[in-house]
RNA sequence: UCCCCCUUAGCUCAGUUGGUUAGAGCGGCUGACUGUUAAUCAGUAGGUCCUUGGUUCGAGCCCAAGAGGGGGAGCCA
């Protein structure tokens, strides 16, 4: 073969120079009529047909043309003659690079469940599907770069392995170097932690408020964008054990700034998917549409996925705070005819997830900001409102998701943070830093907390969110 | 953690009231054909009916326990 240098698909696709001899390297989808390779690099969703001329070709390389084969094809790319694409690779010369055995290579030029993907996780990234949905991914991550950058954010590393227990989001990994069949040991018998690596308790972080405040008070506005851990024994289609989650922090923005900035953020990152992942979301819209045909009427969504994205886009989200909230759920037709599970029957009872949806699929038809929440629900660094009942709480819900964002303003007060410290009884040795930023030169500051996965499911129109990280890690679940 | 559903060929699924040799489509293989688009046509192979135990003359089908998967709830992002 001649020494060449591999050209991606995408970048012959984009600017195709009719009559340049190229050479492509990537896996075999199909190998159709003994004469059309279509071959992908996973660089775009669209194949590269390469054309072979069987009779003057070797009969044995051909056979081992399979779906699922690695191969290296060299020759000029031409104007297609087929329909099915503008151009096509008239091959020279061909390499196989790896062989797939036909009869167990796992994946089929034909439709494969998402169940049955998952279990191969480390071949699904070779499907249209996967391919596209982890394409979409990278963009949003680049998205969020972007658009912190742009407003003069800085982005903070804050830590993966912590050692506070009062973050209060939920169960924690804990991260340890003990010999566990003999850890050393107290007298009174429980475990020495200062034997331990750190000297102390340690766990994979839940969140990264917290040290992300220390920064927004030195910095203005922050974000982080990291992995976050929780050992909730969840088992929906929502959750993750190890997920991704972006936490921008900002000094003196209010609830209502803080808001704006979460209304604006998740809008630039729909319209930057629609603008930049075109191929891709149309793959999906047509996917998402297809497996809809198989469901009942009244289960379908009124919006295909492009249509609900540049709804999304176009759309101001509604804006209810919680008393609002429960006053149209109180009136509200299913909690009259006792079709909610849980009937709303006073001011602060928490809203379930039927209650949510509700709101945001039924009674409003668009993304809901729901805030000032009472406090007894939400958590402790939240800023009490002056009517001493609410917290300056906020939470994003969308439709199909619930919650995707879950944020507030700060308690910036150092006299009634305490006290609310005190009150539910956090070990005050655990949060003496935190309580810091309060005692020197305090400001009022928001942020909120944006779950990855759960945006990727909204711009990707998938359902499961084990379906949009590459490797989903869920209770009893840690394969690959 | 709780509730519900599912597990039959590589994949997606059918399988009647408990009855003799468990089926289809797709995929694989063999051959034909050759400008195809998940190519087409013909033929063909392929089964621990999730596991264990039980009921029965007889279990893919009934019962119990377990495993795996899915949907929903809670928790949340």
């Amino acid at each position: 073969m001649e020494d060449l240098k591999r050209i991606k698909i995408k970048e012959l696709m984009d600017a195709p120079v009719v009559g340049k001899k190229v050479n492509v390297k990537g896996w075999v989808r199909t190998f159709r009529s003994n004469r059309f390779i279509a071959i992908n690099d996973g660089s775009t969703i669209n194949n590269m047909q390469a054309v072979v001329d069987f009779e003057a070709m070797d009969e044995q390389l051909l056979k081992r043309v399979t779906t699922g084969a690695c191969v290296s094809v060299t020759g000029e790319l031409k104007e297609s003659l087929g329909k099915g694409q503008t151009v096509e690779v008239i091959v020279e010369s061909l390499e196989i690079l790896g062989d797939a055995d036909p009869e167990k290579y796992p994946l089929q030029p034909k439709k494969h469940s998402l169940e049955f993907l998952r279990e191969i996780a480390h071949l699904r990234v070779r499907t249209n599907t996967f391919s596209a949905i982890y394409r979409v991914r990278h963009a949003m991550i680049f998205a969020v770069h972007n658009f912190f950058n742009q407003k003069g954010f800085y982005n903070v590393h804050t830590p993966i392995i912590t050692g506070s227990d009062a973050e209060g989001a939920g169960e924690m990994f804990r991260v340890t170097t003990l010999d566990l069949t003999n850890p050393p040991k107290n007298e009174d018998g429980t475990i020495n932690n200062k034997e331990d690596f750190f000297g102390k308790e340690t766990n994979l972080t839940v969140s990264g408020q917290l040290e992300g405040e220390t920064a927004a008070m030195g910095m203005s506005e922050i974000y982080t964008f990291g992995p976050t851990f929780r050992a909730e024994n969840s088992n929906t289609s929502r959750h993750l054990a190890e997920f991704w989650m972006i936490e921008p922090e900002m000094a003196f923005y209010d609830i209502n700034d803080n808001m704006d900035l979460a209304e604006e953020f998740v809008k630039y990152l729909v319209k930057y998917a629609l603008e930049n992942c075109k191929d891709d979301l149309e793959f999906l819209n047509q996917r998402a549409l297809d497996e809809e045909k198989g469901k009942p009427q009244n289960e379908r969504s009124s919006m295909s996925l492009l249509e609900r994205l540049q709804f999304v886009a176009d759309n101001e989200f509604e804006r209810v705070t919680y008393t609002e909230a429960i006053d149209i759920l109180k009136n509200s037709k299913p909690n009259k005819k006792k079709k909610f599970q849980y009937l709303i029957e006073e001011w602060g009872a928490d809203l379930q997830s039927e209650h949510e949806r509700f709101l945001v699929e039924k009674h409003f038809e668009k993304p809901v900001i729901l805030y000032n929440y009472p406090k007894d629900i939400k958590a402790f660094y939240m800023r009490q409102n002056n009517d001493d009942k609410t917290v300056a709480a906020m939470d994003v819900l969308f439709p199909g998701i619930g919650e995707i964002i879950g944020g507030s303003q700060r308690e910036e007060r150092y006299d009634v943070l305490k006290a609310r410290v005190d009150e539910l009884g956090i070990p005050e040795k655990d949060l003496w830093w935190y309580l810091d930023l309060r005692k020197f030169g305090s400001a009022p500051h928001s942020g909120f907390g944006l779950g990855f996965e759960r945006l990727i499911l909204f711009v990707t129109g998938m359902g499961n969110i084990r379906d949009v990280i590459p490797f989903p890690r869920t209770p009893d679940n840690a394969e690959f």
